[in-house]
Formats: C-alpha cells, sequence, structure tokens
DNA sequence: CTTAAAACTTAGAAGCGCCCCT
DNA sequence: AGGGGCGCTTCTAAGTTTTAAG
C-alpha cells in the first residue's frame, strides 16, 4: 500500500504544484536567496516578521494522498512508531529474521560447492573464452557460496569506448626536469586533468598487481587466563580471541555491556570447539589479566628497541609495500591505498551498536576475490590457499574484495587517494558542485515554492531540501535493527526537532559516527508551519518526521534539475563556497602567520557547517593553561625589555612612549608566580645538573658533590646591553608573542572542531591553490605532503593556468577558474 | 516498481614517529 | 638527550549512491 504513496511523492515537484491551487503568498518566498546571490546559507536568520495575517486554515489543510493514508515505509522498525497511522500495514520486517538467524555463525563461511568442486574462477574463465558480446559483467550466484562474480573487458570497444581512449589524456613529461634519473618509478608523470576528465564506464585497459596480503597467522603465546582464580591453558583460537578482549581491557569497550555480552557469547563458542570441555561459563569469573600484563610486556619491549631492530622492521615494512602497495593501471604505477586484509579482531562499532564486541573472523584466501586485467599473471594466493575467485571487471574501482562476517559488509581493496583513479573522481565530485551553482537559483524557488504544497509528500521534500541545503544536513538512509540507531535528514524522527515559537527549530540527534548534531535555528515561517504539521497527532516519539520521503525519492527527484544531482553533492557545494566566502577575510597585508590562521579559520567555518567533531583531547585544558602562562611569562621578559631599553637610553621616552606602556595580562599575582615557576625551574635543574654531575665522578671515582658550585650562570644584565642588542631582542620577543597567541586561538577553537575531513573531502583544492597564490603563501603551510600529492590535480592545473596568464594580468585573474565559486 | 547488493566516499580514533622544547 | 605533544598515517566503520535482483 505503501506504492500509491511513493507514487504521488515522486510525481514530480512541478507536476505537483502546478496542480494545487492553494492560495499563494508571495511574502513567503524564499527571501534569503537574493536572486544573483545564490550562495548557500549556512547561518540561517530570523525570517522577518510572521505575516498574521495569513488563515493558518488553508496553510496548513494538507492533503495526504487520497484515501491511502500510509506513510512510505508503514511498517516501522523503531518502536511506537508502527501505530502512528490507523490504516498501516502491519506486517513489520519478518524478511529480516531469516537473515539475522543465519548470523553469529562463527564458522568461517564454507565455499561448499557441493555438486561442483571446479572452482568459480575457473568456471568463469571458460565462460569467457565463449562469450563475445559487450557484456559489462555478469554474475553467477552459487546456491550457498554467495556471489560470485565474473566480468568481462570488451574484447572489441564500442564505439564510445573508442572514442574515449582517441580523447584519452596525454603523457606528460615531468616538468621538473630529472628527466630519466636513476629512480624509473616516475620519470613520466600521467597528467590525467590537462585533457579534461574522461567518462566513467572504463578505469583501465590493462591493470596488474600483486594482491592483498593476509595478516600473520596467530602465534599463540601461551599465557594462561584465569577462571575463577584457577589459571586455564587455552587452544590457540581461544587463546587469540582471549587475547583480543586483554586488549580492550582499560578502554570504554571494556565497561560496554553489548560489547562484553557479544564478545563472550562468541569466546564461548570458539572455547566450545576445544577438544575438552572448558570450564569457562561466566564472564564475571573471567580474568584476563595474566594476558593483559603479558600485552604491556610486548609493548615495552617493542618500545625498548634498539635502532638497528627498528630499523630491520621499518625495512621489512618498505618491502612489503614496495611489492604489494603498487598497481600497474594501463602501463602506469600507481599506488594502492588499503592492500591489507583486515586481521581478526573484536568488532569495534562506534555509538550505541548493537553487534559492538562481536568477533571479526579471520578471513581465508578463499573468501577474497581478485579484479585484475586478463593478461596479468594471477597473484599466487598464499601457500595451501586458492583465491574464491578471480574475475576481469575494468568498470570497477577495487582490486579485491570479501566480505566481513560481522555485519556482511562487503569491503574492498582500493587504490591510494594519491592515484589517478581517484583523482579523477575527486576532480568530478567537485565539478559537480561547481554544477550544482548553475542551477541552484531555480532549486531553491522550487522547494520555496513546494513548501506549501498542498501534497503532503511534497511538501516533506522540499523540507527536507531545505534543511540539506541550509544545513548541509546528510541524505539520511533508514538503518537496521542491527546497527546503531543514528539518523540524517530523511531519517529524523518526531523527537529529533523540536519547535520554539516563533520560528525556531532545535535539532538534536545523533548522526553518522554517532556524533551528536545539535543546533538551534531560526526557520522561515512556512518551514516551521510544516514542521508542525509533520509532528501533528497522532505521530509521537519513534515515529519518521518525514513520513512520506526516503532519500532514494529525494535523490531522483533531484536529478530532475540536473543529472547526477544527489543530496550529497549540496554538502560539497555548500562547504566550498564557504569555504571561499569566509577566505575573503584574509588580511591582504598580514604575515604570512596570520593569512594561515585566517585559512584556518574558514576551515573551521567549513568544519562547522559540516558538524566535523573530535573528543576533546584529555589534556587540553591544562594545555591551554599552560601555554598561557608561557604568554604572560613571554610578556613580562618583553616588559624587562623595555624597561631596560628605557634605562639605557632615556630619551627614548619621547620618541617611543610604547616602550613605557604596562604589558597587559601581566600582574603582580601573576609575576610573583611567574617568578616563583622560574625559581623552581632553575632549582630543579641544578638539582639535574648536580645528579649528572656526580654520576660522571662516579664513573671516574671522585666523591660526589653536596651540591655544585653556585657559579652563577653569568646572565648579562639587560641594562648593559647596547641599545641595538635590545632592540632586536625587543623585536624577537615580539615576534615569539604574536607567534604564540595566534597558536593560543588555534588551538582553542580547534578543541573539538576536526579540520581534516573538511580539507580532505569538501573543500575544493583549487580553491586552496589560488589563495595560496594569490597571498603568496606556501602551499605547504596549508597541506601536508599527502595533501599534496592527492591534490596534485588542483594544484597542477591552478598553477598551470598562473604560468600561462600571469604574464600579462595581475595576479588575482589568476583565479579565473574559481570564478564559479566567485571569489 | 521495491529491496538488496555492490561500490565507493566520508569519518573519527588509534597508533606512530618525529621534532621541538626544554 | 629525553619525553611529550602533535601532525600524520593507518585503519576500518559508517555513511551515500548506484546497480542488480526479485
Amino acid at each position: 500500500m505503501s506504492r500509491r504513496a511513493s507514487a504521488v511523492a515522486s510525481k514530480s515537484l512541478k507536476e505537483a504544484s502546478d496542480s494545487e491551487d492553494v492560495e499563494r503568498d508571495d511574502s513567503d518566498e524564499f527571501e534569503d536567496s537574493n536572486d544573483d546571490d545564490n550562495e548557500p546559507i549556512a547561518n540561517l536568520k530570523g525570517k522577518k516578521k510572521a505575516s498574521p495575517a495569513k488563515s493558518a486554515q488553508s496553510k496548513e489543510e494538507v492533503t495526504t494522498d487520497d484515501e491511502d493514508d500510509a506513510p512510505i515505509a508503514a511498517s516501522k522498525k523503531r518502536p511506537s512508531s508502527a501505530a502512528s497511522n490507523g490504516s498501516t500495514s502491519g506486517a513489520p520486517a519478518s524478511k529480516k529474521i531469516a537473515k539475522s538467524e543465519k548470523k553469529n555463525d562463527l564458522e568461517p563461511e564454507e565455499d561448499d560447492d557441493s555438486d561442483d568442486d571446479e572452482p568459480i574462477a575457473k568456471k568463469a574463465k571458460k565462460k569467457e573464452a565463449v562469450k563475445k558480446e559487450p557484456i559489462k559483467k555478469e554474475v553467477i550466484k552459487k546456491e550457498s557460496a554467495g556471489t560470485k562474480r565474473k566480468a568481462e573487458s570488451d574484447d572489441a570497444p564500442s564505439k564510445k569506448k573508442k572514442a574515449a581512449v582517441k580523447a584519452s589524456p596525454k603523457k606528460v613529461k615531468k616538468e621538473d626536469g630529472e628527466e630519466g634519473e636513476g629512480d624509473e618509478d616516475d620519470e613520466e608523470e600521467y597528467e590525467w586533468w590537462v585533457n579534461g576528465l574522461q567518462d566513467g564506464g572504463e578505469k583501465w585497459k590493462t591493470m596488474s598487481h600483486n594482491g592483498p596480503v593476509f595478516p600473520p597467522a596467530y602465534v599463540p603465546h601461551g599465557i594462561k587466563m584465569k577462571y575463577n582464580g584457577v589459571p586455564i591453558a587455552l587452544e590457540p583460537d581461544s587463546e587469540e580471541v582471549a587475547t583480543f578482549f586483554a586488549g580492550v581491557v582499560g578502554t570504554d569497550y571494556e565497561k560496554n555491556k553489548t560489547f562484553v555480552a557479544n564478545f563472550f557469547k562468541d569466546f564461548l563458542t570458539v572455547l566450545s570447539r576445544e577438544k575438552k570441555p572448558s570450564p569457562i561459563k561466566e564472564f564475571a569469573k573471567c580474568d584476563f589479566s595474566p594476558i593483559v600484563d603479558y600485552l604491556n610486556e610486548l609493548k615495552e619491549q617493542r618500545k625498548s628497541k634498539t635502532k638497528e631492530e627498528k630499523a630491520a622492521i621499518k625495512k621489512e615494512k618498505e618491502e612489503l609495500d614496495e611489492k604489494y602497495g603498487w598497481a600497474i593501471f594501463d602501463g602506469r604505477k600507481e599506488k594502492v591505498g588499503n592492500f591489507r586484509i583486515e586481521p581478526p579482531g573484536l568488532f569495534r562499532g562506534r555509538g550505541d551498536h548493537p553487534k559492538t564486541g562481536t568477533l571479526k573472523l579471520r578471513v581465508q584466501p578463499e573468501q577474497v576475490t581478485i579484479n585484475i586485467g586478463k593478461e596479468a599473471p594471477i597473484p599466487p594466493a598464499p601457500a595451501g590457499h586458492k583465491w574464491g575467485a578471480v574475475v576481469h571487471d575494468n568498470t570497477v574501482a577495487w582490486l579485491a574484495t570479501w566480505k566481513e562476517n560481522v555485519n556482511d559488509n562487503i569491503k574492498y581493496v582500493l587504490m591510494a587517494a594519491t592515484s589517478s583513479l581517484k583523482g579523477q573522481s575527486d576532480m568530478k565530485k567537485f565539478e559537480k558542485a561547481r554544477e550544482l551553482k548553475k542551477h541552484i537559483d531555480k532549486i531553491r524557488r522550487d522547494y520555496t515554492e513546494g513548501l506549501k504544497d498542498k501534497v503532503m509528500a511534497t511538501r516533506q521534500l522540499c523540507t527536507a531540501l531545505y534543511f540539506i541545503d541550509r544545513l548541509a544536513l546528510r541524505a539520511g538512509n533508514e538503518k537496521g535493527e542491527d546497527e546503531a540507531d543514528t539518523v540524517g535528514c530523511c531519517s529524523l524522527r518526531f523527537e529529533h526537532v523540536t519547535l520554539e515559537p516563533p520560528n525556531k527549530v532545535i535539532f538534536d540527534f545523533l548522526g553518522k559516527d554517532s556524533i551528536r548534531y545539535y543546533n538551534e535555528v531560526a526557520v522561515d515561517e512556512q518551514v516551521f508551519k510544516n514542521i508542525k504539521i509533520f509532528k501533528r497527532e497522532p505521530k509521537k516519539e519513534g515515529d519518521m518526521l518525514f513520513d512520506r520521503l526516503n532519500t532514494s525519492i529525494l535523490n531522483k527527484d533531484l536529478t530532475r534539475h540536473m543529472p547526477g544531482l544527489s543530496a550529497k553533492v549540496f554538502r560539497t557545494f555548500n562547504a566550498s563556497y564557504t569555504f571561499q566566502k569566509e577566505l575573503l577575510d584574509t588580511p591582504a597585508d598580514g604575515t604570512a602567520a596570520e593569512k594561515v590562521l585566517a585559512y584556518n579559520r574558514a576551515n573551521r567555518q567549513v568544519a562547522i557547517l559540516c558538524n566535523h567533531q573530535r573528543a576533546v583531547s584529555k589534556g587540553h585544558g591544562a594545555q591551554m593553561e599552560k601555554i598561557q602562562d608561557r604568554f604572560r611569562g613571554m610578556k613580562y621578559e618583553r616588559g624587562l625589555i623595555k624597561k631596560a631599553m628605557l634605562e639605557v637610553d632615556p630619551k627614548l621616552k619621547k620618541k617611543r612612549p610604547e616602550l613605557a606602556e604596562d604589558e597587559s595580562d601581566v600582574d603582580e599575582e601573576f609575576i610573583e608566580r611567574h617568578l616563583a615557576a622560574q625559581e623552581e625551574k632553575e632549582k630543579q635543574a641544578r638539582v639535574k645538573a648536580l645528579e649528572k654531575e656526580n654520576e660522571k665522578r662516579k664513573a671516574e671515582g671522585q666523591p660526589p658533590l653536596k651540591s655544585l658550585d653556585t657559579k652563577k650562570k653569568n646572565v648579562t644584565p639587560l641594562e648593559s646591553l647596547s641599545i641595538e642588542k635590545l632592540e632586536k631582542k625587543l623585536d624577537d620577543m615580539t615576534k615569539r608573542i604574536e607567534n604564540l597567541k595566534l597558536q593560543m586561538i588555534d588551538k582553542d577553537e580547534n578543541k573539538t572542531t576536526a579540520l581534516g575531513t573538511s580539507k580532505i573531502n569538501y573543500i575544493d583544492p583549487r580553491i586552496s591553490v589560488a589563495w595560496a597564490l594569490k597571498h603568496d603563501v606556501d602551499l605547504d603551510k596549508i597541506f601536508n605532503r599527502s595533501l599534496r600529492e592527492k591534490f596534485k590535480w588542483a594544484i597542477m592545473s591552478v598553477k598551470d593556468g598562473v604560468s600561462v596568464f600571469s604574464i600579462f594580468l595581475d595576479l588575482r585573474v589568476l583565479t579565473t577558474w574559481v570564478k564559479d565559486w566567485e571569489f
């Protein structure tokens, strides 16, 4: 029955609003978007006065779809929600049960081909030989073995593909002149960005790699855990699991009931496979501390490794990286990302995850599917094993894949962020976001109009889009019973949104990674009204706020405005736009440090917009105080320098009155404390020096000293310095103070905000490059090495623009391309 | 269509190594 | 010359979107 509802819902917005004839009120228009300034509006301002004359009645009379009142997903998983509507179809998720029943089976999934022993890979090959048609991929489904896929790269490329090949970007010599020099790695750089982006279908013609790396086999340590005070010898498999748990002792996981319960259940299962019945029955009687101690010991050992040992380990790792860290795409060596198969362990689900603590099993090669070029040698599976399957699918980006047992998620080995494959999709992402700029006005007019639509589904869609556009919320897919209860825009529930008249909406919910989103927002009058309607009786806690909306309806509707448009594009768009706008605050004549601070601030605004948070590090408060003290200490020192200057050259008093001014933040109380601390420090230094001296003397067979000569460090009194020297000192100190001050501001503002995520994923790197050029800031002040590598395409494209044009034009023009973000 | 699987991006935390500052 | 903080890397979970299956 939800069918009809969604049929209406997916009816185009336009159509829906055309057909309605509810009175219009132009004052209701989306005012914040002033026509020629189509920026994202990150901070919602309170809307103008409510128009009281409006007949609340006609406005709020929203039709639900015909006689069928059922919200889309009528039967709901969250408690209490199912009853929300008289006519809801019941039958909750009976489907899910079958699935979860099968779950929690710790046996590694057997690839029991039962009546057919032939490896799928082989079969696939046979079939391939026969196939001639350009089939993108074909899936061979095995009854019990899960799905195995076989794919074919097209032997005879279609016309379209040929065209793509022809237009394929040229190879370019690296421009920094170290031609042909020794390292064969990079004598040629693949500058895919020079010829623009290719169409997405085919990712390579030839491709090879050395396969994934498996974690080392478990080596038993033989340490006995205790049960009821009695040491228990464990067989290797159980010992390994016990050791996993020992690894979380002392962390929050240890206290997490779900974690412990899940762990223990699986632990018992593993124990039950021991040859003799294990006495272990209750978690409460388990004592893992011997193993914990052992792990700590290991840690100590690792720390105290000699240089040589460390170097050897490092070398080993490098060799592994060298061998497995690369793939060859169309003859080019490119970096692989996560080439290591995830090791077994206890699943560390975030937030209130029902499966946290569940044993994540060791992955066997038989579960792994390899994707590689047809002509490339297939990397050997570990000795005594074979691959689950080998495919040759050049339409996907993964090199290997397997299914993980805890949540049945599919895992992939993918290329590194620095690879051209990822680089291209990254650039595409930002190009799409820039494209959105061309449509955003229309889209905003549209959804603003739709806020008043009389079809409920349309109103909900438009209201949701309003939030996504303005608040950069995530789309919000539905989640299952066995995942943490988190939401995004479409999955918001009754309790996540509160209204506060006249026009405030308060969001309070857990989003991705169970990060809390809290925001009080002044919204348009119509939005306020809509939320009120969406929350109307009989809805209550647990019910969907947008009961006629989900992400696929939303995204589908978005494509009508622009091909490829989806909810996440708004986040990218909003983030990059906000960033660029905030960058306008860069002090053009500031120091490099000040500019970088401005940059970080802009970055921070984006992070705040996207709600990128991090835990406050435990020492933050103390650290802050320490810096504060250091800061004031420096100011005090500067005061002394100034005083000395005036003493040395009294005439300065007239010429430089600022020298006579007191330093701020430095009061008697502080000076006292500061001096005392200094005194204490010196004392300690003396004690230390004495200890050291005595050790030396001991070694030399001399009697220890009671104290060191009070060889008063010959501190040159400031007053005896030349005025030039003092001047220099003053300068240095002032610089140090300024730097520290900036650092402090940065640090404090950063304590709960994580800048990295937005920098890596949301902010168009070309904006940063253009900014750095314009303000003459060294790029590595804002991009670390990996970022510079990842964003090479951006750096090169913007720089190229510069080298061509800057000869004639002012640097500012060089940010031409950035135009679409509108500097 | 609706639902599920597949594919790929985005996310915070943990771990580490290096460097700065005593 | 020691160690603690910090920036960076690694790890893998948790999202979104696209594609395939039913």
